[in-house]
RNA sequence: GGGCCGAUAGCUCAGUCAGGUUGAGCGCUCGGCUGAUAACCGGGAGGUCCGCGGUUCAAAUCCGCGUCGGCCCA
């Protein structure tokens, strides 16, 4: 029997060489598609036992990817779970220009590791990915690969050959996106995402907006809006870029006409001149009327006070006088004379033009007094608006002045600026001029500077439900909380009307029809909700389920309508509002009202903070204009990747990291592990390679873990189906029951910082529990059951406690690590397991092996060990030489029941003789006390005896640290009565030579004091080089690589007699441990000489031939 | 310019809500172990808690003013 166990040993350890060595890294792995395999030995063991020695990641993911694709692992996984409640989880459509970088990266990673840890706990996750694939920054981009300028280029290369090239240009990036994800195991539904350039989802897009138009929040009209005059189109106030830019500055006087002097205004936008309108000024304000003089000439102006030292300063005046003092509110309706009246003669001279008004916008800076042409400024637009003033903007979408411009027509505004300034000084009306360099918004697609215009766009007037939105906040849980009280709140509370019409090409068309010779009304547009609605009313002849939405296709349909013409309007949508639908365009409502039905709003959705803003608002707003509710309840609000010293990742500054770099440097699970470890709750990340690297060492650890048992289980025949750990409960030992416990209380931890959004917790506890329980001590303790060459009931509960273990670690982990948890699945279960270790459920706590007791003593064991380890090493004592005693002096009751209730382990990972406990009221009574004396105390005391009673103290050793103690030994010293106090001294604490002591310590928290007698024995010395010479035996086993249960016989020549005797007397101990069958000369074999400790030794082995055993 | 968030060991972070001697992991270093071994274990060093001011017996923590970084807005 012993000979066959040999045989299937050496054949195991043939088998695990051989596999490490031929694993090939290319092309299907054979192993991982063997999954049922039968064992080299003719035994059919229901787990694989194949597993090379070295965690290589790379070499992991691959044979995953491969298997899963073999057994459909994904569909699989969703169809397991596909009978559990419903999970409505909605993607954030990452936009389709570029590569996936490590923020996206990290959003992406969130997201899988919800949706696995969210499926496994018994929910049907709906997973769509969704990619938004409209808009600017696409059409800009294919502008400029096919060497565009203008919308001219566009027009003249064809509206649909250039929404084409867009088209493809978004799939293009699509796919690249699609391949990023995949690359680090994110499983969602990659087959059929929806995109939203979809009809299906365009529709949904046309649902939304026509449910807004019914409830009148559909708006058309003109506002102050910022225009790239190159996109030729309104941008939203968020895609302007702000960069410094240097523009001229002008004080320009406006003669009043109803009285003595001129109005001074300031402006760094001359070319906004020709469309003033008014001047605002502020009622409590305080404006003077001052007469200047310059080169013998006399100006009065008008300048608030605090203002003019300066204004005249810049005009170069070499004199004023200030002649009166009037408050804002004096001046109100006073009129003047526009500036440039006579160049631009269609600027409006109606009632209530060119006068004085209040505005809340104006401040005592530059001069008080505030140029205001409604047809430009936002706040102009605003106050002239309420003014009732009309809207005069004589400048087209390309910023080019029209025939309103009068004599500056045909001119680019800022070219302008030059031409007005030069007339208004030839009109003796240029007080001062200048440059200056200030933030200026740009468009961020193409640079190009915007301008601020008043123009005709489409709006939901999200104003006129501001309530509503401010309530529906109410309904969504965030994390972190503070991001919807402080920010989002705040956000929505100032958000102005939504404009949602651009005047471009690659968008979806807004879907409203207006009637030939249109008075602007909203009752008398039509807006077309859906695709049949379309079909149905317009007079062309379609087919609704294949109409493409687009432009220019839908430009061309026209509806009639009692007698009446209606065309739609050029626009496109805001792309915006694209994505602002995504939780119904997700289940292609209105296409399919089932799902919509069945699972809207959504349960959950992740982003980043930049969303706030973005999405989180965009979808608020919409669903709540289009449906009345907020179209999420939980958000999930992260930070953004940085690099290592917390600055953003630019390409300028060179400290980009990409996704696929750290892929291949440490791995997808290391990556993702190290990504899932940070805080996801509105902080940003602080990327670090070394961390990552850390994440690949604890999964290395875990490799090891769950390899070492391997052969061991494999040699015993372990069924882990028959031996579970009911079967095996009565061997389980301390250990076992300590790790169980453990277990249940890290299952417990993690489920809770799940679902409390803390996954970077969750991944804390159980990499503490792989690396610190079960590797560090643990499998440290359970060693010896499993060398044991008997069958045993313990040795079969320790298999099955690790195996119970190992399975539970791979299913919490499974959502962070998915390729290194799936391989160990599926080395440790057969055909009648799950294909993948994503379909198992979230582990639950079993009450039945918890034991906060047991966890507690472990942990103060621990503390001790520790504190123990230190004082021996402070001895210079080894592990490997026993140790007479170790007294622990517990510091608190729950200590010393710990330490007497574990006193055998303690024993055995101190290698002590014997543990003694010392209960807190007790005193160790072989330690003294000495003290020390404060001479800046003792000086002023004793004056000139101060030196005698110095030397007296702190020669004194006492058993007890008091006072009173201290008195007496240095009153005897001195040969009379000594007072002290206590400033004047301070206690040590001294033992014996022979004993060191280390304080016992938990998270700095001091529990009590470890001694370790290190005195040495005739036995303790025995035993102590017995175990060196074991150890070297071990070496040099390991060294000929001899099989581990290979019969030896040694030679052992130790010239020190002394030692030679001692280690002779545990000759048995050595022979046992190194399976030396034969003691005698060696002389062929190997050998090698030692010091130990300073003494000579030489060993010789050999093996003897197998027969012998 | 405004709002929100952050700054603690070389690195990544706890601790801040509820004031009471700053902790962990990694790294570094020294040592140990040697049937997981390209693994594992222990000890040690290492801190103006971003700066300045205030409240308090007592401040990393509360308050104010700054600096630096991030996001958003203008």
């Amino acid at each position: 029997m012993a000979g066959t166990l040999a045989l299937l040993l050496i054949l195991s350890f043939l088998i695990l060489n051989c596999q490490a060595g031929c694993a090939t890294s290319s092309g299907p792995d054979e192993r991982f598609l063997a999954r049922r395999y039968v064992g080299a030995a003719g035994d059919t063991l229901p787990y694989r036992i194949f597993i090379p020695d070295q965690y290589d990641p790379e070499a992991v993911e691959n044979r995953v990817f491969d298997y899963w694709q073999e057994v459909d692992a994904y569909e699989k996984t969703k169809e397991a779970f596909a009978d559990e409640e419903t999970f409505f989880f909605v993607d954030g459509p990452p936009y389709t220009s570029g590569a996936a970088h490590m923020g996206t990266t990290w959003n992406k990673t969130l997201k899988d590791a919800y949706i696995r840890q969210i499926r496994m706990s018994g929910h049907n996750v709906t997973d769509r990915p969704g990619y938004d694939m409209h808009g600017l920054p696409i059409e800009t981009k294919v502008e400029e690969r096919l060497g565009f300028e203008n919308k001219k280029d566009i027009e003249e290369f064809g509206m649909e050959a250039f929404i084409s090239e867009c088209q493809s240009f978004a799939n293009e990036q699509l796919e690249g996106l699609q391949d990023d994800f995949r690359s680090f195991g994110v499983w969602m539904d990659w087959e059929n995402p929806y995109k939203t350039v979809s009809p299906e989802y365009m529709e949904a897009a046309w649902w939304g907006f026509s449910q807004v138009a019914e409830r009148g929040l559909v708006d058309q009209g003109k506002r102050s809006i910022s225009q790239c005059p190159r996109c030729e189109t309104a941008i939203a106030n968020n895609e302007v870029e702000y960069e410094d830019r240097e523009d001229p500055t002008v004080y320009v006087a406006f003669p009043l006409s109803d009285r003595e002097g001129s109005l001074v205004i300031y402006t760094t936008t001359p070319w906004t001149i020709p469309a003033n309108e008014f001047v605002a000024v502020h009622e409590e304000l305080t404006y003077q009327k001052v007469r200047a003089t310059k080169e013998g000439k006399e100006e009065v102006f008008y300048i608030a006070e605090g203002c003019v030292e300066n204004v005249l300063q810049k005009g170069r005046y070499e004199d004023y006088e200030i002649l009166e003092s009037v408050s804002g509110s004096e001046m109100l309706d006073w009129e003047y004379e526009h500036p440039l009246a006579d160049e631009v003669p269609d600027n409006p001279d109606t009632e209530g033009t060119r006068q004085v008004y209040h505005a809340d916008y104006v401040e005592a800076e530059d001069t008080g007094l505030v140029h205001s042409a409604p047809g430009h400024g936002e706040v102009d637009f605003e106050r002239g608006t309420e003014l009732g003033l009309p809207v005069f903007c004589p400048i087209g979408a390309d910023g080019v002045y029209t025939t309103e411009g009068g004599k500056y027509e045909s001119q680019f505004v800022k070219d302008a600026d030059e031409k007005i300034t030069a007339d208004l000084d030839a009109k003796g009306l240029l007080v001062a001029s200048g440059t200056l360099s200030h933030s200026y918004g740009h468009c961020w697609r193409c640079d190009t500077p915007v301008l601020q215009m008043a123009t005709d766009q489409w709006f939901i007037t999200i104003t006129d439900i501001k309530d509503e939105l401010l309530r529906n906040i109410e309904d969504s849980e965030w994390h972190p909380q503070w991001a919807r009280d402080n920010r989002f709140r705040d956000f929505v509370e100032n958000a102005p009307d939504w404009n949602v019409s651009r005047q471009r090409y690659w968008g979806v068309p807004i879907p409203i029809w207006t009637p030939e010779n249109w008075s602007g009304g909203m009752d008398e547009v039509i807006v077309i909700g859906d695709r049949e609605e379309l079909a149905e009313r317009v007079d062309q002849e379609i087919d609704s389920t294949t109409v493409d939405l687009h432009r220019p296709t839908v430009d061309e349909l026209t509806i009639t309508d009692d007698g009446t013409t209606y065309e739609r309007v050029p626009d496109v949508f805001d792309v915006w509002l694209d994505s602002s639908v995504a939780s119904w365009g997700t289940l292609d409502y209105p296409g399919d009202q089932e799902k919509f039905e069945e699972l809207w709003p959504a349960d959950l959705i992740m982003e980043a903070h930049d969303q706030t803003r973005g999405w989180f608002w965009s979808q608020l707003g919409m669903g709540t204009a289009a449906i009345g509710e907020t179209p999420y309840d939980e958000v999930l609000m992260h930070g953004f990747a940085n690099d290592n010293e917390g600055k953003k990742m630019s390409k300028s500054v060179g400290n980009v990291v990409q996704p696929h770099e750290a892929i291949q440097k440490h791995g997808s699970d290391a990556m993702r592990c190290f990504l899932l470890s940070v805080n996801p709750q509105g902080e940003d990340m602080r990327f670090s390679w070394d961390e990552m690297a850390t994440m690949e060492r604890n999964l290395n650890i875990l490799w090891n873990v769950f390899r070492f048992p391997l052969p061991y289980m494999r040699m015993d025949g372990f069924d882990p189906t028959e031996t579970d750990l009911d079967a095996a409960e009565s061997g389980l030992e301390l250990a076992d029951k300590w790790i169980l416990a453990r277990l249940q209380t890290v299952i417990d931890e993690m489920t809770e910082a799940w679902d409390d959004f803390r996954q970077d917790q969750a991944l804390d506890s159980l990499l503490k529990f792989v690396v610190e329980d079960v590797s560090r001590f643990y499998i440290q303790v359970v060693r010896k059951r499993m060398w044991d060459e008997e069958d045993s009931p313990s040795k079969m509960a320790a298999y099955a406690t690790l195996y119970h273990v190992l399975q539970r670690i791979c299913a919490l982990l499974a959502p962070y690590a998915p390729f290194i948890t799936e391989e160990i699945h599926g080395a440790l279960t057969d055909e009648s397991a799950p294909d993948s270790v994503h379909m198992l459920s979230w582990p639950e706590a079993d009450e039945r092996w918890a034991d906060e007791q047991l966890e507690t003593d472990i942990e103060l064991v621990r503390a001790v060990e520790e504190a123990g380890s230190n004082a021996r090493q402070q001895a210079e004592r080894k592990l490997r030489w026993p140790v007479l005693r170790v007294v622990v002096a517990a510091g608190d009751d729950r200590l010393a029941e710990a330490v007497g209730r574990q006193q055998a382990l303690l024993e055995g990972r101190l290698n002590a003789r014997e543990v003694r406990v010392i209960v807190p009221d007790e005193r160790f009574g072989e330690l003294s006390y000495s003290a020390k004396a404060d001479m800046s105390v003792l000086g002023p005391t004793f004056g000139d005896r101060a030196g005698e009673v110095m030397g007296a103290l702190n020669e004194a050793r006492i058993d007890d640290p008091s006072l009173g103690a201290l008195e007496a030994a240095v009153s005897t010293e001195l040969g009379e009565e000594v007072s002290l106090t206590e400033e004047m001294v301070e206690f040590t604490e001294e033992t014996p030579e022979e004993i060191s002591g280390s304080r016992i310590t938990i998270e700095g928290d001091g529990l009590g004091v470890v001694y370790v007698d290190t005195a040495l024995t005739d036995g303790i010395e025995s035993e102590g080089y017995a175990r060196e010479v074991v150890r070297r035996v071990q070496e040099m086993r390991k060294e000929l690589d001899l099989p581990i249960d290979a019969r030896i016989r040694l030679d052992l020549e130790i010239t020190d007699s002394r030692v030679a005797n001692l280690v002779g007397e545990h000759e048995g101990l050595i022979s046992e441990e190194v399976r030396a069958d034969e003691f005698g000369a060696v002389d062929d074999g190997y050998r090698r000489e030692w010091e130990v400790e300073g003494v000579e030794m030489e060993i010789g082995i050999e093996a003897l031939a197998e027969s012998s055993a």
